[in-house]
Order: structure tokens, then sequence, then C-alpha cells
DNA sequence: CCCACTTTGTGCACCGGTTCACAAAGGGAC
DNA sequence: GTCCCTTTGTGAACCGGTGCACAAAGTGGG
């Protein structure tokens, strides 16, 4: 049984399996709320948004925690999933930057429900230093490094302006963070070993104002229709 | 030469490559304002954060822009992503749901630098209804469906509880919108043809602890260690 | 004009991830 | 115990994307 289990886990989930598992335990939640005591991988992958196949082989890779003719055990699922995330201790985050986004992140709900736990809000405006903000005092960005060793931060969220992001990311992985949530819109450079994630909304936009205007084009201009590009194509 | 273009464009860009071309903009942006007249493809790369043959596959996608030799000319190249993302057009964009969140995109620079306008404000609770917030007034989601209409609004951030997001995404997709941004932790069904992206927060802080607990684990136990599950194995 | 140098555009091999389809495994009825 | 039904776990084909490596194309110097 323990020779099937880490033959299973081995060393390595993949990548994109690991970005699933929140999605799944976000399902699940749900489904224990509503008292289900099991789960089959068809109901699961439908509440979750992924095909069911996909969701079984992801499963897979955790281990071996289905009932063949059954399904899943909902708790239980939520348990392993929970602990393979690492949502089952405790992570103090830090957030960097109490701006308009910093200061909607430092209330987000959905960190706290998690694993999750805001332990210092810092900036660089003096304006807002001493402030507090969803149970926090805001600290100055001098005391950045004296925070983060003190209170045991692991995780930092980047909600600087862009020109400032660097600076502080420099900063906190000499401290020894190694993983970083960044929502400035600039590429950040950081050692080797260092993980960074970054969300930028305005890419997202852009993102669907690209499909957005194809089916415009579509519609108007039809799908034989060649690439006309009259005079725009010398600049 | 047109015949080429539109064999090289042909219909259909790779998602990937989609993905990444506001990546490129913002590079070459940043560019264009420290006064660079080209750029190699080797330099874009390294700003963007990609790999150079991946980045000049993504261009190649586009057309056949870049000069051997020499490189890319910075301000074509900057007028040639735009207008294949959309971004040469005027973008009205609605927000609904004005809590902490959506008072931080509204106010976000990052939008209307590029094509996009925020266009109206929308919530359902009395007490933030007829607020100002960046300009704008905070109308109520009665208004929804004559909002959008009326503003051609296209692209719809959705910004509200988890429990009202599908309601929401149910009205504005009724009234022929067909591109969400999607804030809220839910999974939402939306007929084909609908574009939807969505922001989790949260899922991206359980990906870094996944991360972060997995590089803790190699520190203390080491990689030879097997998966030990000393009684936790069955629940 | 020719040669040396730079940089693009792309053919090709490779890789991770997705999906199908099915054998294996368990549950329940009788 | 046996048979039938359900559902998991996974082998294998497939697909999109990545990155190497190089030919093609352009520049500039002599």
């Amino acid at each position: 049984m323990i020779r099937r289990l880490s033959q299973a886990r081995e060393r390595g989930i993949p990548d994109a399996t690991v970005a699933r598992l929140p999605l799944y335990l976000r399902a699940l939640n749900s489904m224990a709320e509503r008292g289900l005591a099991t789960v089959s991988s068809e109901d699961l992958a439908v509440a979750a948004g992924v095909n069911s196949a996909k969701l079984r082989k992801d499963l897979s890779h955790l281990g071996s925690y289905g009932t063949r003719g059954v399904g899943y055990d909902v708790e239980y699922l939520i348990y392993q999933i929970s602990r393979e995330l690492g949502l089952t201790q405790d992570w103090a985050v830090a957030i960097v930057g109490v701006g308009n986004l910093g200061r909607a992140l430092a209330n987000y709900g959905g960190f706290v429900s998690r694993g999750f736990r805001v332990a210092a809000l810092l900036d660089a405006d003096p304006e807002v230093v001493g402030d507090r903000i969803a149970g926090l005092n805001v600290e100055h960005i001098d005391e950045l490094e004296t925070v983060i060793t003190r209170r045991g931060v692991s995780i930092v969220v980047l909600a600087t302006p862009a020109a400032a992001a660097q600076q502080v990311a420099d900063r906190v992985v000499a401290v020894g963070v190694t993983s970083i949530l960044n929502f400035a819109p600039v590429v950040l450079a950081v050692p080797e070993g260092v993980d960074i994630r970054k969300v930028d909304l305005s890419i997202e936009l852009q993102i669907l104002a690209f499909h957005e205007q194809r089916k415009a084009d579509r519609m108007s201009g039809g799908p034989a229709m060649a690439e006309e590009w009259p005079e725009a194509v010398d600049l």
C-alpha cells in the first residue's frame, strides 16, 4: 500500500494538475457544505468545469483515493488535496503596497478561508502608514526585513507601483522569501529557486479584446474574407 | 506581399501566442519611451522574460515585420501588435460589483492606458449606489441591461460575491455580451461563443503554497526520502 | 562587387498535457 | 457465490507548444 502510494506520487505532480487542484478543492468544499458524502469523477468534473478523464488523471497523481463503482469520499478528498497543496499549515503572507489593490487584497475573504493569514501590510507612503486596514496596522516599508523575519512571512504579495516592484522583490528575496505573487505590471528578475506568479489585470482584458475583435470580424467580414490590408501594409 | 501576409496570419494565432502579445507590447512601450528605434528579438525577449526563438515564432504569426540583420522597428511593432489585439479601438467596459476589488479595478490605471474605458459601475447595494468612484456614478444593478445596451459595453468585469456572479453573467449574456472577466470564485456556465477569463487570487496563492511546501520538504526530508504516511494513510 | 557579420524566420525533433477507450475493481441483487 | 452494473485508474494516440539549430536575407566595410 505504501509502495503503491509512493510509486503513484513519486516526486512530481504535473504543473497543470497543481493549477487545477484548488479548483477541485473549491468544488468539493461546496459539496461538503451541501452534505454530500461521496461524488463521482463525472459530477466533480462538471462542478469544476473540466473533463472527467482529466480529473481522474489529476487525482491519480495524488494517490488512489477513489472507490470503483462508487466514487470519491468528499471529506477524505478535501483532506488529501489540502494536504498536498500545503493548506493544512498556516501561511503568513505580507502585502506590500496598500493602494486600492492592496486594500482589496487585505480585505479579501478568500485568503483567510484557506490556510492563508495576512500577517503584515507595508507601504512607503507616510500618508497611509499607521492606517488600520482589515484589523492590521500599515507599517513602513523600512520595516520590511524585520517584519518578514519576525513574523515568519513566507509568501509576499506585491501590489506596489511597477517602478517599486523589482526593488521590493530584491529585498524580500534577500531575507529568504522564495514565493512571490506579483500584481505589478513588470517582469521581475529573481534568482533560481524563487517562485513568482503574476497576475496582470490588463493582460486578461487584452486577451478578451483580441477574441472579441475576432468575433466582430467574423460577423462582418465572414470567414472567407482574406486579410485585407489596403494601405496600412507599409507604415 | 499580401499573399505572404494572409498566408502567414491565415486565420488563427495560437492561444499561447495571444497570451504573450500584451507582454511584448508592454516591453515595447517601455522601449519607445526610452527612445529606442529598433530592437532585436534577443533584447525584446529578455525584456519580456521569454525565449528569443519563441518571441520570433510568435511575431511570425502576425506577419514578417522584422528586418534581418537589424531587428524590429519599435513603433511599427507596437502598432501591429496593438492592431492585432484590437487595442486600436475603444472598448467600453462595465464593472459589476463595487466592493474593495471593484473599486480597485475602477481606479486601476492600466486599463485606461490601453484601449479600455470604464463606462459603468454597477452594484446591488443601495448603500454604494450613487457613490462617485473614479469619476463615475455607481448605478443600481437594475440598470444593468439598459446601461450595457446604451453605452455599447462589450466587456463585463465581474467583481461580485460568488453567489451573485452566475446570475449577473446570465443577464449580461442575454443582452449580447460575449466577453467576461470573472473575479468571483465560481465556475460560470455560459453558452457557446461567450469568452470567459477568470482571475482567482486565492488559487494563485494556493499554487505558491504548494511549491513553497515542496521546497521546505526538500530541505528537511531530502529528495531520497520516500513519501511517509505513518497513520494518516487510512482515514 | 564581394565578404564578413548580424539577425530573422522556420523546419524539425521533442515534451508535457489532453482525451479516448477500456480493463480492472468494487457494490449490490438474488 | 455469481452476475450485472457502475465507476475508477491508466495505456496509448494525439495535439499544441517549445526550443534548437540553421538557411535565408539583409547591412556595412573595403
